[in-house]
RNA sequence: GCGGGGGUCGCCUAGCCUGGUCAAUGGCGCGAGGCUUAGAACCUCGUCCCGUUGGGGUGCGCGGGUUCAAAUCCCGCCCCCCGCACCA
């Protein structure tokens, strides 16, 4: 037995059940899942975040809310016009990678070329695989970005002048890792080696040469460390060259040049230097105008700083290396050198990096534990350092503080520059190595804006986040969020509309979209040319007047109106549901933009974070070749078991597993069900409701309340185990008491309670079950059963039948014999409250602590029922339940050889005498 | 390094905020039985150890502590995963 969820899917577009429209008075609720890049076909990671925000919808309408739920497709970006370029050059990964893992037929593997027919392609198929997977989303309002979609450039635009004037983009320059042969940023996922390396500031520090109007310009991540300064190193070993920087001349390693360059400096080469000229002279020190040697090292790094360096020995492991070096060896100007000490760390001497180096035994500047060394000192000293007395006004200032201080002073005597450099090598896919270029005229995001961060946490702090722990994050994030660059020169998007050379960037044209969707279907009509910013001014703010503003785009003012009446009743946004990937990125960005352009009232609600998606365990990527798509998944198990399997998975942001096995066991538990709930309808009765019909009602009244209680606390997976496992027990349950024999009232309550519930979870198996009932064409159009008040005698009853059942089943597993009979000795009323009132001291003890353990529904209660008539009401379940006959009687009725036993009865507990 | 999440009975997962009702939730797997010509599926029961009467022992990363009582609270330690920006 199988679900025809094509179907369905049929008879909710014939219904149109997901079209949301404006019905004044009725409560709305706004469900978004973040548009997805149209790179590739969706997966099931998509498939686990989407299907959340689908229970959430269906749920709410459920609920009686009118819920919209739209759904749109990011273009913007490199990556797709990257992977078009590649395939126009003929790269054949790329082909076999579009054939293979994506299953793109070859005929439009060709036609990839142009990226917009790509992401085209992968649009219509990607939302084919949303609407199978039974998402119930309102598809007039679709849209996709760049300018391949006018409309919503235009709608980008509005937003971009709109933040420009509110002084919340700014143009200035950023350093980017940089690949001078491709000439252009190089991101993690382009290089081949140096993953997770950024631009690191360094300082240029500058060393007059003594009797010369050279300057050795020294590279150092430890400005503060001059005061320790007692000679200069350079490589005999490498190129040196003179060049013209800033009105100096300055001698620097041959590689710094054009990272210089790069960096913004003027840099006019003036030709060789050969170091072995230099090595013995010497040079001043700024800021305390010492001199000091220029001596010979062999540790310095033609690709690190400028090759030159300043020497610490007393701080930095390689100089007192370096100098230990040339000491033992005899070199002459080394010999009297010794270091100095200006910096004071809890842990160590006067000379940690001299404590270090013998410490770890290391033998020379080329030894590879120096590098380690190096890394603990540095730490140790940023940490916990202080300036010594030796320095001059900084003393008594802690590293951290001095390092800017010390620098700043540099700067002032134009002896300091600002130098980006990466800590460790990165390597372009194209083999060539980087450097750290400053991109100038960059526009950015000023989310460093103390304001807009405020507005930010003010938005964070009032609204749903879930689980609690994402809040936090999103608390982090916005404190140490900088400016972020929001346009690149390539790609696909939308051009800034005062500076057409850029292009918004992905994260940047994704923050606010969620109010385009409120006129998306409605703005088409508009002829996009003539759209203006007077137009989203009216229909987002309210601002100018409506007649002027339609005249003047040519918009019929009532469509106008419509569309403002739209965006009123929509927004804000109640839930956005994403994966955790996106805190601290997309959806912190979302709040910024939001909190920026539109007031408290329309802010976002909620958004409900989940883990990320692992499948068997392992980590979804293409180089693994696990990624299962969301087509994949469903044409073998069916769209509700893939969703039962990613909703049941995993809560919080845990991360999720895909398994097929339970994917497997999921879809046929989906048949099972069907079948359960077709024998339930074909066999029930007419009747008078009995004790096991009331407990089950009271389940559904239980299951209405918890199953809405976890959805309206994106407690989603819970939720899921709840409606599809738990409650399906539960009727499980109910058909063993009722021995297959339902009452026909409590069968309908049942299956509607039932498809009710798994209609948020498994939209098609909720279907079948609701069609049982022959009540309309679809459960989307049903209201969720209403939890009402239980009748607690009926559970008390159960409970206390259920628990004889399984303390027999626990004597009988530890005697092992066959039983021909259990006959079991109950307390009634008066004998109950006799005993409550003075409970035999030998019994004490026993009944205290069993007390303890007791269902509390059973213990507020006891002494007010007869449980000698309960368990006689139930024996014949009791008997099947247990496969052996069984008697219930009073604890006087016990003949001679039971009395022993049945003298143990207390209330709530019978006795067990087992008959062989 | 900074920030976030986490380590639970073969595996995955719940519980932890608000200590006792927790040998601890649910699923998977496994075992037994039923059904079946057989198998798959399905249904029932079982699944830490000991126990011929509903009990006891051990136990929730490791080590301490608080408490009548700790998976749950406090302190220290170890380990794993994720994010850290010009990129979707």
């Amino acid at each position: 037995m199988s679900v025809n969820e094509e179907k369905w899917l049929d008879e909710w577009d014939k219904n149109r059940l997901f079209e949301a429209n404006v019905i004044p008075g009725r409560p709305k609720f706004f469900v978004t899942f973040p548009i997805p890049y149209m790179n590739g076909p969706v997966h099931l990671g998509h498939a686990y975040t989407l299907s959340r925000a689908d229970v959430i919808a269906r749920y709410y309408r459920l609920k009686g809310y009118n819920v919209i739920f739209p759904q749109g497709w990011h273009w913007t970006g490199q990556p797709i016009v990257s992977a078009a370029e590649r395939l126009a050059k003929g790269d054949q990964s790329m082909v076999k990678e579009f054939k293979e893992i994506d299953k793109v037929p070859d005929e439009i593997i060709q036609k990839f070329k142009d990226p917009v027919f790509m992401a085209r392609y992968y649009t219509e198929r990607n939302k084919n695989s949303f609407k199978r997977l039974g998402a119930s989303i309102d598809w007039r309002r679709e849209f996709h970005t760049t300018v391949d979609d006018p409309w919503f450039s235009k709608f980008i635009e509005w937003q971009y002048l709109t933040l420009r004037e509110m002084g919340y983009v700014k143009q200035g320059s950023h350093p980017v890792v940089w690949c001078p042969r491709d000439k252009s940023p190089v991101g993690d996922h382009d290089r081949l080696k140096g993953e997770g390396v950024y631009p690191v500031e360094f300082r240029i520090v500058l060393f007059k040469v003594a009797e010369s109007e050279e300057y050795l310009a020294a590279a150092t991540l430890r400005s503060e460390t001059i005061y320790g300064t007692t000679n200069i190193w350079l490589s005999p070993e490498l190129e040196y060259v003179r060049a013209r920087v800033d009105g100096k001349t300055w001698v620097v390693g041959k590689e710094a040049i054009k990272k210089l360059r790069d960096q913004m400096f003027s840099v006019e080469e003036l030709g060789p230097v050969d170091p072995k000229s230099l090595i013995g002279k010497e040079v001043v020190v700024p800021v305390i105008n010492r001199t000091v040697k220029i001596l010979p090292a062999t540790f310095i790094d033609k690709d690190i700083g400028t090759a030159v360096v300043y020497s610490v020995p007393a701080h930095a492991p390689y100089d007192y290396l370096a100098l230990r070096d040339l000491q033992s060896s005899g070199y002459r100007d080394a010999l009297d050198i010794k270091p100095i000490s200006i910096i004071e760390v809890k842990g160590y001497g006067e000379f940690p990096a001299v404590e270090i180096v013998e410490k770890m035994k290391i033998k020379s500047q080329a030894d590879a534990l120096a590098d380690e060394a190096t890394k603990e000192i540095y730490a140790a000293e940023l940490r916990e350092g202080r300036m010594k007395g030796n320095c001059g006004e900084f003393a008594g200032v802690s590293v951290s503080a001095a390092r800017k201080l010390v620098f700043d002073k540099l700067s002032e005597l134009g002896l300091g520059y600002t130098f980006y450099e990466l800590p460790e090598p990165v390597i372009c896919r194209c083999t060539t190595r980087c450097h750290v270029k400053i991109l100038e005229n960059q526009w950015f995001l000023k989310y460093s804006d103390e304001r807009w961060k405020e507005l930010t946490r003010e938005c964070i702090n009032s609204m749903k986040v879930s689980p609690e722990e994402a809040r936090r994050w999103f608390l982090d994030v916005v404190d140490w969020l900088q400016d972020y660059p929001c346009a690149r020169q390539s790609g696909l998007g939308t051009p800034l509309p005062w500076d057409k050379d850029w292009l918004v960037e992905t994260l940047s044209d994704s923050t606010v979209y969620m109010a385009f969707y409120t006129i998306a279907h409605l703005i088409r009509k508009v002829n996009p040319s003539s759209i203006s910013k007077g137009l989203f001014d009216y229909v987002y703010y309210g601002k100018g007047n409506p007649k002027e503003v339609a005249a003047a785009t040519g918009v019929d003012p009532a469509l106008l109106e419509a569309m403002r009446s739209e965006f009123l009743y929509w927004y804000p946004v109640d839930v956005r549901v994403s994966a955790k990937e996106l805190v601290p990125n997309h959806l912190t960005f979302f709040i910024f933009h939001h909190v920026a352009l539109f007031d408290r009232d329309r802010w976002p609600r909620s958004i409900s974070v989940n883990g990320m998606l692992t499948v068997e365990g392992e980590k979804m990527s293409k180089s693994k070749g696990n990624v299962i798509t969301i087509d994949e998944a469903i044409n073998i198990y069916g769209a509700d078991a893939v969703r039962v399997a990613l909703l049941s998975s995993s809560e919080y942001m845990n991360d999720a597993n895909w398994s097929s096995r339970v994917a497997a066991s999921v879809k046929e538990r989906i048949a099972s069900t069907i079948k359960l709930a077709k024998s339930i309808m074909d066999s029930a009765v007419k009747r008078e409701p009995n004790v096991y019909d009331i407990w089950m009602t009271n389940r559904i009244y239980e299951y209405s309340e918890k199953i809405g209680r976890l959805i309206e606390s994106y407690t989603i997976k819970e939720a899921a185990v709840a409606a599809f496992y738990e409650f399906g027990e539960r009727v499980r349950e109910y058909m063993k008491m009722v021995n297959q024999v339902p009452s026909k009232d409590v069968a309908e309550n049942l299956v509607n309670a039932w498809a009710a519930y798994l209609a948020p979870f498994a939209p098609f198996l909720a279907e079948e079950l609701y069609s049982l009932l022959k009540r309309g064409p679809s459960v989307m159009l049903a209201e969720w059963p209403k939890a009402g008040e239980p009748d607690l005698n009926a559970d008390l009853e159960i409970n206390l039948v259920n628990s004889l059942v399984s303390d027999v089943k626990e004597v009988l597993k530890v005697i092992k014999v066959r039983p021909k009979a259990v006959v079991v000795y109950a307390h009634d009323q008066s004998s109950s409250e006799e005993f409550l009132k003075s409970t035999p001291p030998d019994k004490k003890g026993r009944f205290m602590k069993f007390m303890r353990e007791l269902d509390p529904l059973v213990k507020d209660r006891l002494g007010s029922f007869n449980e000698l008539e309960i368990y006689r009401r139930h024996v014949e379940y009791i008997s099947s339940e247990l496969g052996v006959p069984v008697q219930v009687r009073g604890i006087g009725e016990a003949p001679a050889e039971h009395l022993q036993k049945a003298s143990l009865s207390m209330p709530g507990k019978p006795a067990i005498v087992v008959e062989r």
